[in-house]
DNA sequence: ATTCAATAGTTGCGTAATGCAACTTAATAG
DNA sequence: CTATTAAGTTGCATTACGCAACTATTGAAT
């Protein structure tokens, strides 16, 4: 796609950017996780062109979020399956939306709510927590260079 | 901004997109969390074009996600903090990040590690559990309308 | 006080992505 | 074996994005 991308940039958040970044693409992945596999179910459930929808799908079947499976029965007819990497956007999808739940529609207004299967209960709210279960905000932290740090990562987080 | 937007879209998902789903916009915060306050400092670290960084602070900046402060000794000279709305996107920047570290980098390549400041401990992955600690996958979800939910979330929700 | 350079933008223009509508092709359903 | 649905593709108009050049203050140096 299209302005200058944030290819080779040695930072997580750049690179999830690459993969998902694009206008639909998160809203497409959340539809999966809601149970849509059809090309004409995300059509429909999002109201997206066809021509942005073929592009994004082929865009993320590329990046193994789904994986493109022939379900015909005398010939071609496929579903967009998410696949592992996919599935652990559960993740990201999850976090954004307990942000809007709690700062856009604010608390007691959320559209929806999950639950666990298995006992009912509602499913706690993500957290950045240490080992102790104790929650953590950004001046908790200390940014430090990784094992996979460039040379410009790690002259970055010095200078500060 | 564009293309058709997410307005009244009654999903976290799409509503924290229409905050944050620009490009740079999330390269954006991602600076301020790293310290960055002033319009140069996201310039340069970004590479963004000027009217572009100009649009996003101005929008981030109407959403509350930062604040523009006068710093100025004798006149206006700005910088953008960000508010407590926009701190409590660090857990949407940590999940995209832990999700490239393990599904594009690659356990061991990490660009960048956190830790504790008091323990130098590192920070635990996040995690979708449920109140006894056990992670959860979407399988072990159930996904319900919230008190906020529109007719339309309802009628999708209940299809299924 | 006057000049100089940096800061923080704005404006204009070309390019690239988006969205709509019409068209295409193949595959099940009846 | 025909009709309808599914899954796209293509063409065109619109809109956003990105670069480069320009502007207006501000703080620092002389």
């Amino acid at each position: 796609m299209g302005r200058k991308r944030f290819d080779g940039m040695n930072c997580g958040v750049a690179q999830a950017l690459e993969v998902l970044g694009d206008w639909w693409t998160l809203l497409i992945v959340r539809d999966a996780f809601l149970g849509a596999r059809r090309f004409g179910e995300f059509e429909s459930s999002l109201g997206i062109a066809k021509n942005i929808l073929s592009a994004r799908l082929e865009h993320l079947v590329r990046h193994e979020i789904f994986e493109r499976v022939d379900v015909g029965t005398s010939g071609e007819r496929f579903e967009y399956h998410l696949t592992k990497k996919g599935g652990a956007l559960l993740t990201v999808l999850t976090a954004l939306r307990e942000w809007s739940d709690e700062w856009v529609f604010g608390r007691g207004n959320e559209p929806v709510i999950l639950r666990e299967r298995k006992t009912g209960l509602r499913v706690p709210r993500l957290r950045l927590t240490n080992r102790e279960g104790d929650s953590l905000a950004m001046g908790d932290l200390r940014v430090e260079p990784g094992p996979g740090a460039s040379a410009e990562t790690k002259r970055r987080l010095s200078r500060r």
